[in-house]
DNA sequence: AGCGCTCCTGGGAGCGCTCCCGAAACTACT
DNA sequence: AGTAGTTTCGGGAGCGCTCCCAGGAGCGCT
């Protein structure tokens, strides 16, 4: 163990442009101009001032800069109540991974709002937006009549969210979850099934609905008729999706679409511990591409979506709408991939 | 869908404290006594002011108040490139929960700070720490002698580290690893087992040399020799832990602790791929407490960790400590709990 | 009536920065 | 040499807030 050096200074005085100035004997106006990069400085001068930056350690006050310029230089990313074990899923994990490295990129600065309940939720709104702490908002999983949402599109703040958002009107960026539900569906029709059920996402996400209507649209297509028993709505975890597996057992079908991998987890448990196998009972195709092949047995077919893309994607969005380089409602729609293995039936 | 009414005002005058005092009929120091609940108002003002403070919505402008207080009720969660594929393992996803818990509670904005690669995670300091961003800062997963640990010492914002540092003299929360690692090897001793393996965390964090001291600790309280390729050493994923464990089978034990459940997922189907089985042939503990017991097969027997309670205790202590409260360099270390499943060789 | 006291309120100063305007210095012309 | 134009720089003003100090109002007391 190395021994620290505490230092704790008790009068630093803190540096400010007039002192840096005053060192390089200059004024405030033209170490500011340095420190912005402007023009209108001679070589010798900016040389000069650059100098004594370096060797003091200078670094302009954020809170200054940010009154004047009323920018903060700092995001949001709200993840809102709803999502119970936000962490259970890796869809965020990744997601926020895919936001944060764009976010380095573009040298702008991260918070992540996370919420027990709606109270803190909308707590949210008089303590950091409305005060205009933040330069933008990155809202993901939003439902149908979020409150928050409302909020916020009485707000000058700019903002977009992850997923088809309730409203149009409101930019986004989300992937082809309909038409990659209906591929996913097809691919199981493809395999000779035609007792098709599906897990669904709540039926208050527009993804939980996008993934269902992709899911009859494809069932339409072929002229299946699917039995209302046969769509059973879970919450993307995986032990509600459990029981709902085990709630389509009951009549059981000869495959099942689930709108996420992690879901297809709990629908997996549920087949097995009914002593069905495995693509050979019943065929499952899930949605996500987010669990390695390794991880469930036997390997997931999926219909995976680019959600490190997604996060990055959001960034760009969200940093051209301050920038006013975007529409104001633009929107962009990422492609899915099915990806083959082994539980939809197919030998590899 | 709803239809938005985007109201993209264009010149809203945003509101100010000398507005709200000129519409209320006082001065802008009243307000601004009112705002922040100081004593000495009339309550007859007091309830004008709050009055027109409700009705117009008005809220303080942080930035400015940031200026004046230096201080921007914002902290910092640092999580290091090191770690690769932070959101694989559960543990990280428990800590920003109980993190953001706490600091939601605490009515503190949280920024969170992820890297993938080193240089991005040096940038951070000059980018937000330097420039007073930030009201202090929670590091978690440092390795040993961190970079940005050496810089965080010479400035003056308050941090603290989850898990032991480094050095001493830094303020931290941690939890019992080494007596929790030792717990766990006993009960793996107490089964009767003596040729004993561990597939450890990486050598350059104190959690994994911790919990590989208290499995060395057990053993050695036992009486029981440990070869040194019975050590191996993995990284916390679960395909490394993978490898480690195939490379241990090569003279297998009959007993295997291994450093985190996400490491013994990888022990577990590398047993089973070389048609050994959990318990009979080998017996398995891990740590973390984060794997659901219908996850594994078997289920897992594991040294608990109050993962969510260390992100909580995290932010009191970095709370405390910036508010002169805590000692300069206070520790908290929490309570580990063996959880017995199956792995172990117990019945239930 | 005069004094001192407390209670409440208003306004000046200043946090560190950016923006703007004007002056100084220098150049290039007539 | 004088003028206009350009480049480079300094200082005032102001962003919205908090802190401090001064002063008025109201009170009870001598």
């Amino acid at each position: 163990m190395r021994s620290a050096r505490i230092n704790r200074v008790t009068t630093v005085k803190r540096l400010t442009l007039e002192e840096i100035g005053r060192l390089a004997g200059v004024s405030r106006s033209t170490v500011s101009r340095v420190v912005n990069d402007h023009p209108e400085v001679s070589p010798e001068v900016k040389r000069r001032v650059l100098a004594t930056i370096e060797e003091t350690g200078y670094r302009p006050n954020r809170a200054a800069r940010s009154l004047v310029s009323s920018r903060t230089g700092l995001f949001g990313l709200v993840i809102p109540s709803r999502v119970r074990n936000v962490f259970q899923d890796p869809y965020f994990g990744r997601l926020i991974q895919g936001i944060t490295s764009a976010a380095n990129r573009a040298e702008l600065t991260l918070s992540l709002f996370l919420f027990e309940d709606r109270r803190e939720e909308l707590d949210l709104y008089p303590r950091v937006i409305a005060n205009g702490m933040l330069d933008g908002v990155i809202v993901t999983a939003t439902t149908t009549a979020d409150p928050l949402v409302d909020l916020m599109l009485q707000d000058r703040t700019p903002f977009i969210t992850v997923g088809r958002p309730d409203y149009d009107a409101i930019s986004h960026v989300d992937v082809s979850n309909r038409e990659g539900a209906a591929d996913g569906t097809r691919h199981l029709i493809e395999h000779g099934r035609s007792k098709l059920a599906t897990i669904t996402g709540p039926s208050n996400t527009t993804t939980g609905i996008d993934r269902r209507n992709g899911f009859l649209d494809a069932a339409a297509d072929a002229g299946i008729e699917i039995d209302s028993r046969r769509v059973v709505e879970a919450d993307f975890t995986e032990s509600v999706a459990f029981e709902a597996a085990t709630r389509l057992l009951d009549h059981p079908p000869d495959a099942i679409f689930c709108a996420s991998d992690t879901m297809a987890r709990g629908a997996l448990r549920a087949i097995k511990g009914a002593g069905l196998r495995v693509p050979d009972d019943i065929a499952v195709v899930s949605f996500d591409g987010l669990v390695e092949a390794y991880e469930t047995s036997p390997p997931l077919t999926t219909v995976a979506q680019p959600v490190r893309r997604t996060g990055e994607e959001a960034v760009r969005l969200l940093v051209d709408l301050t920038e006013g380089r975007a529409e104001p409602s633009s929107r962009i729609i990422l492609p899915t991939e099915l990806i083959v293995r082994r539980s939809c039936g197919c030998d590899d």
